[in-house]
DNA sequence: CGTCAATGTAACTATACCGGTTACATTTAC
DNA sequence: GTAAATGTAACCGGTATAGTTACATTGACG
């Protein structure tokens, strides 16, 4: 992925933290990210699908958190709203050379080891943390799960 | 990047390490790839500037690894021809909400994150990993940096 | 020194993706 | 029943990318 996605729902999350349970509904949520309540709609839609929050439709309606910030981690949020991997494969290598017949897999190989490495970093951090960081401007406590 | 730039690289890295200092030039290299010589003449060019291969430019040239594949890592190639980040920013949060005015910093060192465990993961393979798994086809033997 | 082969690079095109927008059917509270 | 909200489709415009053509520049070699 290259879009921003991700930055939305994690900007929609922590709105959604700090109401505490208040559902708010797609219109106060596109004012904060400056953007169409539609495209947040979309990112609401995805992280319904993953139970990340739970949405009312209807009149008063809105979303809400499906459970507790600090159990809420990026990774459930990034394995919601994303698609594709950090690059993409070329298209069609030539399969008369040997190396083009089984450059592929090992391409496929490399994607793996760079997902598996992304989704680890965000397991560790959990909406708690970002939260906490937003409210202050500075990192907090020191996380559980940090490394460096 | 979501784009295809980092496979063709790495494709035609495992090509100029088969040739053992024998220079190609971006019309061989095109057809494993299976690509115009243009596109592969792009991707040369950055990998020149970052020292990973040497280019000779007029009659016979053609490009040659620089150094040993053993001593290029998915690293220095990623380096050399990635532009941007694994997740956009989204552009103009509001200002006025006290989460949009912050999410914007938590977001880059998020950002920061996942771009350094990416970064790790990919100085531990070595060019040299990438062309033994391309003979067999098989992971060969366990790679010294290897983790999981 | 002239020729030829190769790179470096600009310019253009077609395509794909994404965010933004409008529109509307559906759902739900009151 | 009405109003308010979601879910979703359809479309537009901007942007990035791969592919292509073209050409100036460079360098080997007779």
């Amino acid at each position: 992925m290259a879009s921003s996605r991700f930055a939305v729902a994690v900007h929609t999350l922590a709105l959604l933290a700090r109401a505490e349970g208040q559902p708010l509904d797609s219109r106060a949520i596109a004012h904060s990210v400056n953007t169409n309540p539609v495209v947040i709609r979309r990112a609401l839609c995805a992280l319904a699908r993953a139970r990340v929050i739970r949405v009312r439709r209807g009149a008063g309606g809105g979303a809400a958190l499906a459970r507790a910030p600090h159990e809420i981690t990026l990774l459930d949020i990034y394995r919601a709203v994303n698609g594709g991997a950090a690059f993409a494969l070329h298209p069609a290598p030539q399969r008369r050379c040997p190396v083009g017949r089984s450059i592929h897999a090992v391409l496929c190989w490399v994607q793996d080891e760079i997902d598996a490495a992304v989704q680890r970093t965000l397991a560790e951090i959990t909406l708690q943390d970002v939260v906490d960081r937003l409210q202050t401007g500075r990192r907090p406590t020191p996380t559980r799960g940090r490394k460096r």
